[in-house]
DNA sequence: TGAAACTACTACGACAGATGAAGTAATTAT
DNA sequence: ATAATTACTTCATCTGTCGTAGTAGTTTCA
């Protein structure tokens, strides 16, 4: 059985994705998710920092530091096999919430 | 561009799809909604009705009664036009987000 | 050389929708 | 008689999202 928050926080689902071939960070991950989706979903920053902070509590991602002196610091994260298996949850579940909310959709 | 919340509150478009062939009240709306989803999702009672107050607010439904003297007094509800027309661009919405949100999920 | 734009965050507060818990009240089944 | 079902209502809480604003370094380019 779905719950609504299924529906809700696919935020995480996309951050995971984009952790998949490696390891990233936010401005990256956010601009990644503009191009990939031709700026049709423009994650917004605090949504996706917060997400880092739930990710990493979770245990889903983790943080570390890369030493380059260029620029701002930036946080690196990585994605966990825990993370990799609920990304996987996710995902199966997202095709059940497709099935479920496509019986309520009507084409004209 | 989609928001995250259209992600979110796709409660409301299940509710009027259930009025789209007439008038129906809460506790029925649940049962055919559990019904057509074979119990894959059931929505709270709290959702429901909290859903209800907001759809009436942007007069996307009206309530009304009917004099039945049998059991609990119903509150019956009917989609209004303007409610028909939302329902409409959220079918449109929800197609962009499934391409949105699949570009996100891999196949194993 | 100096202002604007871009990179890369962080902090804080507000809000809306979903939900849990509990209660009310009538009818039907056992 | 009692439990189960129907049909809600109230209230308080939680979570994720988002607006606003600020910090700080780098690059662009006029």
């Amino acid at each position: 059985m779905i719950s609504s928050d299924v529906i809700r926080g696919y935020n995480d689902t996309m951050i995971l994705y984009m952790l998949l071939d490696g390891e990233s960070y936010g401005y990256e991950i956010s601009k990644n998710i503009r191009q990939l989706t031709q700026e049709k979903y423009v994650m917004k920053e605090t949504t996706l920092y917060s997400a880092f902070t739930r990710l990493e509590k979770n245990g889903y991602i983790e943080s570390f530091y890369l030493d380059e002196s260029l620029g701002k610091r930036r946080t690196y994260y990585r994605i966990t096999p825990l993370g990799l298996a609920y990304y996987r949850e996710k995902c199966e579940e997202w095709k059940v919430t497709q099935e479920v909310v496509n019986q309520f959709i009507k084409e004209w």
